[in-house]
RNA sequence: CGGGAUGUGGCGCAGUUUGGUAGCGCGUCUCGUUCGGGACGAGAAGGCCGCAGGUUCAAAUCCUGUCAUCCCGACCA
């Protein structure tokens, strides 16, 4: 029994102290993932993989309803593919890992391990599209993609990642921009109403788009130490890559023209942001709706006459209705042990049943997010989870966004920027010229990068920043991961 | 890629300064008593000390190299 009750779970570190290490400790001692025998690369483990077959799940019917297919594609490019868009190459080569041999003799082109596939889908789309009847190609792939990255951290930034990459080709640039702009909204709708983080949207910087993209648009979220994190992003390609890889169509008025394209991803990283954002001193804190287990079920002294059967008999009903619960019958581990466990590992909602409520005909509810206990008759159970999943997801979504709002500034000159930086936490609202000088004298000077322009414009001066001529644009400026 | 730190049973650590039989706590296994916020007793298993060289009669300990992880920077989803 636990003496202390600061003391929940013992070998976390406290946010306060150490968040990179909170981080840590919490990824390793929930279960989700281990460091694996090669450098960089993790291992992800059941109780990880399974928020990421949630979030699969709920993308890819959102996916599915916008009329995209998956598809997939090779996971070796060759060089000359990878080379033939020059910003693209150039974005990418630091980071890609070469293929040189294959069965012991050396290849007479290299193979990249894809970074993305733009190119290598290109190559194929400019053999499938002969006819504007042929348009638009709405293919998405799942998949995993390899950058060869200096600093690594699991979920975050490993050399080995999954993610999906969204590819489509279009007759026109109007109808390119407008897929674009879709599936960016599906990423932040799919943020707030499935992860329960609330998303700035906006668009990149000149400096921060994607190597070959003509614009690119971004959804980032601030997580609790303050820093921020790109969370999805999507391209509106142009016909830079249609015209390097000849992509044409006839169109109806008998002319031959490039397809205007899009590209648009999510990747694992999506559970860190989840740990960054909803985690607390006890450990995870799980959206309801990516929650691998919603409800998890300890009965207690379960040697006693009727709790084991009631329990499974519950079990069993709340399974039928659809919900992901275990049951912890492990006589290994206490039931206050088993508290502590699975709210490390949090479970949104824990459902206890002993003697004393097998005799009522009722259980007691725990939610993870306020450890509220709630007596719950039987045979309201099922509605009163329903219910409470719905609050607990809408609780953490209030709460992270009051965080990020407490976490949020206006500098209205450079004077009041520095303060903020150096005192405080967070996004800095500010007005830009748009002048790539004054993104890069930021950064240099104080490791904040231009998240985005985001659509929801302030005007909250006539000056730049930093050079003082006119504003063009009010700009969200963070440190970021 | 720079700066710092750490690698010792599954996990957390001590031992390294001053070389001399590898230890502690937790966990694991067996049996019993327990069970509404990390239970208790008795017994048991488990380690070529990250890896490779070197010095020495003798290396977890000293030297060289190497790999990995963590933290802080520069680069990136």
């Amino acid at each position: 029994m636990s003496k202390n009750k600061q003391e929940f779970v013992a070998h976390i570190t406290s946010r306060e102290e150490d968040f990179s290490k909170w981080y840590t400790d919490i990824i390793l001692k929930t279960d989700l993932v281990d460091y694996s025998p090669v450098r960089g690369s993790m291992v992800i483990k059941p109780y990880g993989y399974g928020i990421w077959e949630n979030i699969q799940r709920e993308l890819d019917n959102r996916f599915k309803a916008t009329g995209h297919k998956n598809a997939y594609f090779p996971l070796f490019i060759p060089e000359s593919l990878l080379q033939k868009e020059v910003d693209h190459v150039e974005g990418f080569a630091p980071e890609v890992a070469w293929v040189t041999h294959g069965g012991g003799e050396e290849l007479t082109e290299r193979l990249a391990v894809r970074p993305t596939s733009e190119t290598i889908i290109c190559s194929m789309y400019a053999k499938w599209i002969q006819s504007y009847r042929d348009l638009p190609v709405l293919y998405n792939q799942w998949c995993n993609v390899v950058r060869w990255e200096k600093t690594t951290r699991p979920f975050l930034r490993t050399l080995e990642f999954l993610w999906q990459e969204g590819h489509t080709a279009h007759a026109t640039e109007e109808e390119a921009q407008e897929e674009t702009m879709k599936m960016l909204n599906v990423y932040r709708e799919f943020s707030e109403n499935v992860l329960a983080i609330p998303m700035v949207a906006g668009k990149k910087t000149e400096k921060e788009k994607f190597a070959g993209a003509m614009s690119t648009y971004t959804i980032e979220a601030l997580m609790q130490d303050g820093q921020a994190l790109q969370a999805g992003t999507s391209h509106n390609l142009g016909q830079h890559f249609a015209k390097v890889f000849d992509i044409g169509y006839l169109d109806r008025d008998g002319q031959r023209k490039h397809v205007w394209q899009t590209s648009w991803g999510v990747t694992t990283r999506l559970i860190g942001a989840i740990i960054m954002v909803h985690g607390d001193e006890r450990g995870l804190v799980l959206p309801p709706k990516v929650a691998p287990i919603q409800v998890i079920m300890v009965p207690i002294a379960f040697h006693k006459e009727g709790v084991l059967d009631k329990a499974e008999a519950i079990y069993e009903g709340l399974k039928a209705a659809g919900f992901r619960v275990e049951l912890d019958d492990r006589d290994t581990q206490s039931a206050g042990w088993k508290f502590n466990e699975w709210e490390m590992k949090g479970v949104p909602i824990r459902l206890e049943i002993g003697p004393r409520d097998v005799e009522k005909n009722q259980v007691v509810l725990v939610r993870r997010d306020n450890h509220e206990k709630t007596f719950v008759p039987v045979e309201e159970l099922t509605d009163t989870i329903h219910n409470m999943l719905e609050e607990i997801h809408k609780g953490l979504y209030d709460k992270a966004l009051t965080m990020r709002e407490e976490n949020t500034h206006v500098a209205h000159d450079m004077d009041e920027f520095k303060d903020i930086v150096e005192t405080r936490k967070g996004f800095i609202k500010a007005m830009w010229c748009g002048d790539v000088g004054c993104e890069d004298r930021i950064k240099d000077e104080f490791s904040l990068t231009a998240r985005c322009i985001p659509f929801e414009q302030e005007k909250l001066a006539d000056h730049c920043i930093c050079c003082g001529e006119e504003a063009k644009h009010m700009v969200y400026f963070a440190r970021a991961y």
